[in-house]
DNA sequence: ATGGTGGCCCGGCCA
């Protein structure tokens, strides 16, 4: 099974780009984020021409969450429990492949001082629960997105340059490790060294000087850690017209 | 360096 995960930034005008990407990589399920579409908007048509299902969960404005899948969608869940716990649309779970696959954007935070910082910890806090609560331990679970922090210094191209900000604070780390502590593995880690990047800023030249964070991750369960053939970021999909200001992650795993 | 860029929808918000 090929994995992958993407922020779009706005799914509208990265679609071409998208299905391009699929077709030259072919990965077998892909968590996007940020699709800024309302569900009547997701052009599942363009999808399933493609050979894919999905399932989506926006509001059309912020937001949005889906998974691509040629392995079957079974049990979508959208959103938490509660839609004041989710702030937008940010999470969206479906079975694929006998994996249980989570794509999230975690809440950014904006500033360490903002109410929004305390909204992050708590989504994150709410995810570790929603495994809890829907996730069986020993079974196959992904959880794949844009998750607004950096793991550890290694994963930011300057730790100097971020002390005070958010997306490295030790609360965020911390919040975090809770969701990798239901059982899962930063698989991506196993296969690359510190200093892969997966976003950087429009501005500045931040992507052409190097300046990024490694922000997207998958999580996955201790089978699949253990099945884990390669994992890579594509480089080349944030380069050219019109990117989106993250690039794809991928990871492969070999059969059960 | 409080800039810079690029998205939302068309002025302020968000990243």
């Amino acid at each position: 099974m090929r994995l992958a995960t993407w922020n779009v930034n706005w799914l509208a005008a990265r679609l071409p780009r998208v299905t391009a990407w699929m077709e030259e990589h072919q990965p077998d399920v892909v968590c996007l984020q940020e699709t800024k579409l309302a569900d009547d908007k997701f052009p599942s048509d363009v999808f399933s021409d493609l050979g894919y299902e999905a399932v989506h969960h926006g509001d059309g404005r912020w937001n949005g969450v889906a998974i691509l899948s040629r392995l079957g969608v079974h049990d979508p869940v959208l959103g938490f429990r509660s839609a004041e716990d989710e702030h937008g649309c940010r999470i969206i779970a479906a079975t694929c492949g006998g994996v249980r696959v989570h794509s999230v954007y975690v809440p950014n935070g904006r500033s360490l001082d903002n109410e929004f910082y305390g909204i992050k910890l708590d989504w994150l806090a709410r995810l570790r629960t929603m495994l809890d609560e829907t996730c069986q331990a020993g079974g196959s679970v992904a959880v794949c997105g844009d998750f607004n922090v950096a793991p550890d210094d290694g994963d930011v191209w300057d730790p100097g340059h971020f002390v005070g900000m958010t997306h490295v604070s030790e609360p965020e780390r911390a919040a975090l490790r809770q969701v990798e502590g239901w059982g899962l593995n930063d698989v991506f880690r196993q296969f690359n060294e510190p200093g892969v990047f997966t976003w950087w800023d429009y501005r500045a030249g931040d992507f052409h000087e190097g300046r990024g964070m490694r922000i997207d991750l998958v999580l996955v369960s201790d089978d699949l850690a253990g099945r884990a053939s390669g994992a890579f970021m594509d480089r080349n999909a944030r380069k050219g017209q019109k990117p989106s200001d993250h690039a794809p992650v991928v990871v492969d795993f070999t059969d059960a």
